[in-house]
DNA sequence: AGCACGCCGACT
DNA sequence: GTCGGCGTGCTC
């Protein structure tokens, strides 16, 4: 083979790779890293396939091979061709996701002053270019990363004064930012009988630490020095000469840095399985032995025993000499979880964690590579994980949005990857969930996952209990209104607040901050001002005084009276956990109030602490956002109060009402897990609202056969694709005219070829309009296919694409 | 990311 | 006329 088709490390508007001669002599296969010539400088690349043939007349030569080994699968190329397409990502940042954790290296620029520059040669000099010369005379030596930082549009003064002589510039490779730690053991170097003599001689020349030294050794046999400097308290000089003396040997071991160090592992039997999880199984055992890549969703309340199954399906998969990947959303990754799987196959287990130093990152993803764990556990990005022989991905919580990357390309859905990456290793795929995602759940019902089912709670034995699902009681907030209750709290929650107390128990409360952002409702009947384009809920702007559809950018002045009751008791809502917390401490000054949101837990560890305070019951009253509905399981807890539904639920964004009823099962289902029962107070101003009437029944089916109603009359997905375009600009009306640009040109080009399904919508302000100084407007693409038309079409790099988005 | 190319306004 | 600003496009 005389060519190699590699993707290269370079930001590129479409994903393709470049022809590059190979060195003769080189050892290349599909999969390798190399160094290639890109334009004026050396960049990283992966080498994608081998050919014969070259399209392009003049090639240039791979300047180096990194690695004659591989460093991805085949496989992993193809799910990296397939991301990048599905995604409109560039290549090389799908492929980036597959590589060693800080593997990526760029070169980087360095400028520095010429030698002897006078006050003439600067006072002749254009103000910006003085400026740049003067930052570098008095730094010296400066990366041109810093010097942007430090002058704006430093790059054209920078080639301008390379021009005339007065800076030269100089390339680097950036430092590698992890590799295996080393770490020097000690052991003897010459055997026992030759040993015993020297011991006794080095007493005699009084050289005690060294004999001591010694002597330990012979009967350890090998030690890390630093521990063997502990024990002894010996200095390293007595380690330097007992090695000059050639009496023992210092080796620099690679040392696995192991973040389940702490974690005390108990090892677990498999638990009995309940008739319903028996019925679940069975098909998933058959489908595990027929070594078939079926996709199974697992449905079942909170608290239905879905992890056991999970872990039966680990283990019958490692019987079969496969692997497993199972991801969990990271706000679940608690040690709780981990050591849920991690005591079932001790050992056997690793943990893929963004929070995990960069070392152990590293140490992490090559033993995974070299097949040392059966289970690879981990956020969205651990299907990345180079997990030999896989035969199992476990998706928990399946329905979860943080498995879509959202901040940086390629914006990939963890799921949907999940589900490629099995076709093409041909593993078995679990989506497991209490909620399914819509989308999900249609795929079920039309035959292309199986659909398995566990319709009650586990019992737990130590309670010797039967476990119910919670009482949900509903709170109509406009006949308190009426009544004259004009507080947060109704009476049904303050009495039930009070009687938590008094009993000594817990309570949470629930309010999801989002939504500080106004919508309009209707104090009387409830109603809330919607898009009659798109039924999106209308957000007010203060700015403009107007009422906006975030997804078509429809304005209309706020009304002075409700439109179904003409009642003028027209409210902009937006209640803050802040402001809540306040009302609960002025309310109950005598409970202990926790708050758990986001700008409380900053810290590495802030929510295993906030969350083990509560445990410990050092609080009466934990209050938090949508954080606190997750995964927590405390026995105290008797009473949930959701303080407003509603906040969620009209969000500008046609998933609300689905994100909602997740939220509000979620949360009841954290009530009653211990002995005591539990009770769920919902507050809402729309109590008939079929996700809020769903969620308190407790009934997936109820709310999914109302909303999959909606999605097809309004062509949502299911029944569609997105495509978001997004751009930002620090001037607003600049942004504007750019997004109005767009959108004529999107509406010209499907017009002229494009499919006549393909919905061009808005331009429309984003939801949150400004971003760090940036303003940001969007264009929804939809349609059966709109991410085929657009990868046909060459945007502006400053334009943001994001393929199935989940949030507007 | 960098660099060339090409198109417009302030100067010799 | 030319120098130099930056918008656009290409790099095997």
């Amino acid at each position: 083979m005389r060519y190699a088709e590699v993707a290269v490390n370079c930001p590129l508007r479409r994903p393709r790779t470049f022809t590059y001669t190979i060195p003769p002599g080189a050892r290349l296969k599909p999969g390798c890293a190399v160094w290639i010539p890109f334009g004026p400088r050396v960049i990283q690349g992966v080498v994608f396939g081998l050919t014969d043939q070259s399209e392009i007349e003049e090639t240039r030569s791979i300047a180096e091979v990194i690695d004659p080994e591989p460093l991805l699968a085949p496989y992993q190329l193809e799910l990296a061709s397939w991301i990048s397409e599905n995604y409109l990502s560039p290549l090389f940042d799908a492929v980036a996701l597959m590589l060693p954790p800080g593997f990526e290296q760029r070169v980087l620029t360095f400028f520095q002053p010429a030698p002897e520059i006078s006050e003439d040669v600067l006072s002749g000099l254009p103000p910006e270019q003085r400026r740049v010369l003067r930052l570098l005379l008095k730094h010296g030596r400066m990366e041109l990363r810093r010097i942007k930082r430090k002058v704006g549009r430093a790059e054209s003064y920078l080639v301008q004064l390379s021009r005339r002589g007065l800076v030269l510039r100089s390339q680097e490779l950036e430092r590698p930012r992890v590799g295996p730690r080393l770490v020097p053991y000690l052991s003897p170097a010459l055997s026992a009988e030759q040993i015993s003599p020297e011991v006794e001689r080095l007493r005699k020349r009084r050289a005690f630490k060294q004999a001591e030294l010694l002597q330990l050794l012979l009967a350890e046999g090998r030690l890390e020095a630093s521990e063997a400097r502990r024990k002894l308290e010996v200095s390293a000089s007595a380690v330097k000469a007992l090695e000059r003396k050639g009496l023992i040997r210092v080796e620099r071991l690679r040392v696995h840095r192991d973040p389940l160090a702490h974690l005390a592992l108990i090892p677990t039997a498999p638990l009995e399985l309940t008739s319903d999880q028996e019925r679940a199984w069975l098909p998933l055992k058959e489908a595990i032995h027929r070594g078939e890549g079926d996709v199974f969703l697992l449905h079942g309340v909170t608290g239905s025993g879905k992890t056991e199954l999970y872990l039966r399906a680990l283990a019958e998969t490692i019987s079969r000499g496969r692997r497993a990947i199972v991801l969990v959303p990271e706000i679940a990754l608690t040690p709780q979880t981990i050591s849920r799987f991690a005591s079932r196959f001790p050992q056997r287990v690793a943990v893929l964690h963004s929070r995990l130093s960069p070392g152990e990152q590293f140490d992490e993803w090559h033993r995974i590579r070299s097949g040392e764990f059966d289970v690879v556990i981990g956020p969205r990005s651990a299907i990345f994980a180079p997990q030999p022989n896989l035969g199992l991905i476990v998706i928990d919580e399946e329905h979860e949005w943080t498995y879509k990357q959202q901040e940086s390309s390629p914006r990939y859905h963890a799921r949907e990857v999940a589900l490629k990456l099995a076709e093409l290793t041909g593993s078995l795929v679990i989506l497991g969930s209490a909620t399914p995602d819509v989308e999900s759940y249609y795929r079920a019902r039309r035959g292309r996952y199986k659909l398995l089912e566990l319709p009650r709670r586990v019992a737990v034995p130590q309670l010797g209990l039967q476990p119910r699902l919670p009482k949900v009681e509903i709170v109509d907030m406009r006949r308190e209104l009426k009544e004259g209750n004009r507080s947060i709290f109704s009476r049904s929650l303050l009495r039930e607040l009070r009687e938590t107390l008094e009993a000594g128990e817990q309570a949470i409360l629930f309010l999801n901050r989002r939504g500080t952002a106004t919508f309009v409702q209707c104090r009387d009947c409830g109603y809330v001002l919607r898009c009659p384009r798109c039924e999106v809920t209308l957000t007010y702007h203060a700015v403009e005084g107007e009422l906006l559809c975030h997804q078509c950018n429809y304005r209309t002045s706020p009304p002075s009276v409700c439109p179904r009751c003409w009642s003028r008791r027209i409210k902009f809502l937006g209640l803050g956990t802040q402001r809540l917390e306040e009302e609960v401490r002025r309310t109950f000054p005598g409970a202990q109030v926790l708050r758990w949101d986001r700008d409380v837990t900053r810290g590495k560890h802030s929510h295993e602490q906030i969350l083990s305070r509560f445990q410990n019951h050092e609080a009466d009253i934990l209050i938090g956002t949508q954080m606190i509905a997750k995964g927590l399981d405390i026995p105290l807890v008797t009473l949930v109060g959701v303080v407003s539904a509603d906040v969620g639920l009209h969000l500008p964004y046609f998933r609300a009402a689905e994100r909602t009823f997740q939220l509000l099962s979620q949360v009841a289902g954290r009530a009653g897990r211990g002995k005591w029962g539990g009770r769920v107070i919902i507050q809402t101003y729309t109590p008939e609202h079929y996700a809020v009437q769903a969620a308190a029944r407790q009934s997936f089916e109820a709310f999914y056969k109302q909303e999959s109603e909606f999605r097809r009359r309004y062509h949502n997905p299911p029944f569609t694709r997105l495509v978001r375009l997004t751009f930002s600009h620090t001037n607003q009306v600049r942004c504007r005219q750019e997004a109005e640009r767009m959108a004529r040109f999107l509406r010209e080009e499907r017009d002229s070829h494009g499919p006549s399904d393909l919905d061009v919508l808005g331009p429309a302000p984003a939801y949150i309009p400004r971003i760090r100084g940036h303003w940001r407007w969007h264009i929804i693409l939809r349609g059966s296919d709109p991410r085929a038309f657009l990868s046909e079409l060459s945007l502006p790099p400053e334009w943001v694409v994001d393929v199935d988005p989940v949030e507007v």
